[in-house]
DNA sequence: GCGATCAGAT
DNA sequence: CACATCTGATCGC
C-alpha cells in the first residue's frame, strides 16, 4: 500500500484557522502535490561537522571564480544597510559573499521566460488542481519601517549553544581510547559496563591506544582491520571523536548515522538515515562495509561520495532487507527526500525503530507497519525541537501561506520583472520552491552543485520546472545562509538587467514570527516551515507509540555527541491506552480492516496532557 | 596539490 | 534559537 507521507494537503481558511492543524485533520481540503517525496525525517543535533570535502572540478571553480572583483564582498565585512530593508533576523546580518553566478553556456536574451504562464497577480492556487482548490488567499500584514530599522543595528552574538542542556550530566558510558589521560580511560572502562549495546567499546582509533577492546572483533576480517587502522592517520594532537552509544543499534552490530567515528570495533553493516551533512559527515571513499540506505540517498552517495558500490545496498521504503537475522524495514521520514526511519524487528520479537531525522505526523499513525508491530520496545528518536516553544503548523499551510505572501507581493508590484530567491539545503525544502515555481509559473535554477543532488531525486516535477540558465531563470534556489539582506543585494547586482526586484524566501522552522521585510529592490520574507517534528507532534507520536524506552539521538551540546536529550517519560511510561488513538484522527477504515493486529481501546480519547515540568533535561547518550 | 578534519561562522 | 552547511586553516601524504 502506498503511503500518506509526503503528501501536502491544502486546507481552506477555517482549517487554518484552528489552534492546531496537526491535531484537527480531518475536513482538510485534500491537495496532493507529491506523493513520492518523502519528507525527511529529523536530524541529530548538528554538531559541527566536519563535512567531506568535496574536491570541486575545474569547471566548477572557474565557474564560481568569475565573479566580479567589485562585486565581492568580504565575509567580515560590515554592510551599509538601507532602512526598511533589513531582515529581522540576527543570525545573517553582518555578511555577505561573492554570490555570483555563472551562467549557463547558452545565454538566452536578458528577458526571462516563465516556463508556464506567467502569472503574476493571479488568484488561483495550485493550478495543477484548481478545481478542488476552495482555499482562499490569506493576506499577511505588512511590518512597519520602524520595525525593521528597530532591528537593523543589532550584532550578532555568539550563541549560548548549550542553552537546551539544562541539566546536562557527563556522559558515562562511552569509551574513549583515544585519550592520555589514565583516570579519564579507567572512568569510562569502568563505565562501559553500562554499554547497552553488544559492542562494548565503541571507538579505538590511534594504533597505540588500542589497549582495552573488551569485544572481540569476530566481524571484522583480520586484514580489513588491518588496513583500517594502517590507513587511520590522526594528526598529532587530535582526538578521534567518541562514539556515542546511540550510533550502535541496541544489541546489534548495526551503526546508523555513524560515519566520523573510525573504526568501531565490531561493526558490521552501517545505516544512512538521509543525505544530510551531518549524518554521512566521516563517509568517505574509504569507506568499506555493508551500508544500506534509501535508493534516493544511495544515488547521492554515489554522486557525490565514490564509496565502492559494493557496499551500496538500497531499501525501500515500505520494504524490509533481513541483514542478520534482523528485518529492517525502511519507512518514510517525512524529512527531506530519501529520508528514512529505520524499523529492527529481531527474530526474537524485539522490536527497535529509529527516526533518524523525521517529522512526525498524523499520516504516519496510519501506517499498516506501527499497527502490525504494536510493541516498540525502543526507540531513537529525533528530537530537534524538544521544547515547548517549538511548535509549527503543517508544511501544507505552510506553503499555502508562502504562495499567499508572493502573490501579495506580486499584487503589489504588479508591474515589476520579479527575482524569486528560495532558500534551500542541498536537498529538502523543495516542496515549497516547486509549489511556488508551479503556483506561480516560475522557471527554477538552482546552484550546480544542488542541482546534481535534485537530479538524482527522480522527481519529475523538479525536472519540469528546473532550468539550466540562471538567465533563463525567474525562482532560483541557493543555500540558506545567502537569503539575507546583504547578500541578496550582492546576489542581485548580476541580474539587475533583467529584473526589477529581488523576493527572498526563507522556509525554515525558526520562521515562525518573522516579519517580512519589503525594500524598494530587496525584499524577505520568512516563511515557517519545518523538516523536523514540532514539540506537539513529537509527544503525539511517542504517545501514539508508546515505546517501551526512549532514547534522543539529538546532542545538546556542540561539543559532545554523547549528551541527548531526556524525552519526558510522561509521554510513554503510564497506565492505559492514552497514547493510542486520539479523537481527532481516525485511520482509513480499509487499512484499520486490513492490516491491524492491534487491539482496539474501548474508549477513543487521547489527552496530550502538557507535561508538568518534566523537565526536558539532558542525560548521557544510552539513557 | 589534495583529502580529511576541525573550528568557527552564517 | 540555529534546521545544515560553508569556509578557512591545518595536517600529512
Amino acid at each position: 500500500m502506498s503511503t500518506n507521507v509526503g503528501k501536502i494537503r491544502l486546507k481552506n481558511l477555517t482549517d487554518l484557522q484552528r489552534p492546531d492543524n496537526a491535531e484537527t485533520e480531518a475536513i482538510a481540503i485534500s491537495i496532493q502535490i507529491d506523493d513520492r517525496t518523502p519528507e525527511k525525517q529529523p536530524k541529530a543535533r548538528k554538531v559541527r561537522a566536519a563535512t567531506t570535502t568535496r574536491k570541486k572540478n575545474n569547471d566548477e571553480i572557474k565557474k564560481e571564480k568569475v565573479a566580479v572583483n567589485s562585486t565581492d564582498v568580504k565575509r567580515t565585512g560590515k554592510k551599509e544597510l538601507l532602512p526598511g530593508q533589513l531582515r529581522i533576523d540576527t543570525f545573517f546580518k553582518s555578511s555577505s559573499k561573492c554570490n555570483k553566478v555563472e551562467p549557463a553556456p547558452v545565454r538566452s536574451p536578458a528577458k526571462p521566460k516563465p516556463h508556464r504562464t506567467p502569472r503574476k497577480g493571479c488568484k488561483r492556487l495550485f493550478i495543477g488542481d484548481s478545481s478542488t482548490t476552495k482555499a482562499t488567499i490569506q493576506m499577511a500584514t505588512t511590518p512597519s519601517d520602524a520595525e525593521h530599522k528597530k532591528m537593523a543595528t543589532r550584532k550578532r552574538t555568539q550563541p549560548q549553544r548549550s542553552a537546551r542542556a539544562k541539566c546536562a550530566t557527563p556522559p558515562s558510558d562511552i569509551i574513549d581510547l583515544c585519550t592520555d589521560d589514565e583516570s579519564e580511560f579507567e572512568r569510562k572502562e569502568e563505565s562501559c559496563e553500562l554499554q547497552p549495546t553488544t559492542l562494548g567499546v565503541l571507538e579505538s582509533r590511534q594504533p597505540e591506544a588500542l589497549p582495552v577492546v573488551t569485544v572481540p572483533h569476530h566481524n571484522l576480517s583480520m586484514k580489513m582491520e588491518t588496513d583500517a587502522l594502517a590507513k587511520e592517520n590522526i594528526p598529532k594532537g587530535r582526538k578521534r571523536k567518541r562514539c556515542p552509544s546511540y550510533k550502535i543499534v541496541e544489541d546489534t552490530t548495526f551503526v546508523v548515522d555513524g560515519f566520523q567515528f573510525g573504526n568501531i570495533p565490531n561493526a558490521t553493516h552501517y545505516f544512512l538515515s538521509h543525505y544530510h551533512a551531518d549524518h554521512y559527515v566521516g563517509l568517505t571513499r574509504k569507506f568499506a562495509h555493508p551500508l544500506y540506505m534509501s535508493p534516493i540517498t544511495a544515488r547521492l552517495v554515489e554522486k557525490f561520495i565514490p564509496i565502492d558500490s559494493q557496499f551500496v545496498h538500497e531499501i525501500d521504503v515500505d520494504k524490509s532487507v533481513v541483514v542478520k537475522d534482523i528485518e529492517v524495514t525502511a519507512i518514510d521520514a517525512n524529512h527531506c527526500p530519501g529520508a528514512i526511519m529505520l524499523l529492527f524487528k529481531f527474530s526474537t520479537g524485539k522490536c527497535i525503530l529509529h527516526t533518524g531525522d523525521f517529522r512526525a505526523s498524523f499520516e504516519m499513525e496510519s501506517l499498516p507497519i506501527f499497527w502490525n508491530e504494536p510493541n516498540i520496545d525502543l526507540l531513537y528518536l529525533d528530537t530537534t525541537y524538544l521544547a515547548k516553544n517549538y511548535d509549527f503548523c503543517h508544511q501544507s499551510d505552510s506553503i499555502y501561506s508562502a504562495c499567499s505572501l508572493v502573490q501579495k507581493f506580486h499584487e503589489k508590484n504588479a508591474s515589476k520583472r520579479i527575482l524569486h530567491v528560495c532558500g534551500s539545503y542541498l536537498i529538502g525544502k523543495e516542496k515549497v520552491w516547486l509549489a511556488l515555481a508551479e503556483e506561480f509559473g516560475l522557471r527554477v535554477w538552482t546552484e550546480p552543485h544542488r542541482r546534481k543532488a535534485i537530479d538524482c531525486l527522480n522527481w519529475p516535477e523538479l525536472q519540469l520546472v528546473l532550468s539550466d540558465d540562471p538567465f533563463d531563470a525567474n525562482l532560483h534556489v541557493i543555500g540558506m545562509g545567502k537569503i539575507s539582506y546583504p547578500q541578496l543585494d550582492q546576489y542581485f547586482k548580476q541580474f539587475e538587467s533583467q529584473f526589477d526586484m529581488l523576493l527572498g524566501i526563507r522556509p525554515s522552522g525558526w520562521e515562525k514570527n518573522s516579519k517580512p521585510s519589503y525594500g524598494k529592490r530587496i525584499s524577505v520574507i520568512g516563511v515557517e516551515y519545518s523538516e523536523h517534528s514540532s514539540y506537539k507532534e513529537l509527544e503525539r507520536f511517542v504517545r501514539f507509540l508508546k515505546p517501551t524506552n526512549v532514547i534522543s539521538t539529538v546532542p545538546v551540546q556542540p561539543r559532545d555527541l554523547c549528551v541527548t536529550a531526556t524525552v519526558p517519560t510522561k509521554w510513554y511510561k503510564y497506565n492505559g491506552h492514552g497514547g493510542m488513538i486520539s479523537t481527532s484522527y481516525q485511520p482509513s477504515i480499509s487499512t484499520f480492516l486490513e492490516k491491524t493486529q492491534r487491539k482496539i481501546p474501548t474508549s477513543f480519547t487521547m489527552t496530550l496532557s502538557p507535561i508538568k515540568d518534566d523537565n526536558i533535561s539532558s542525560s548521557t547518550d544510552g539513557g
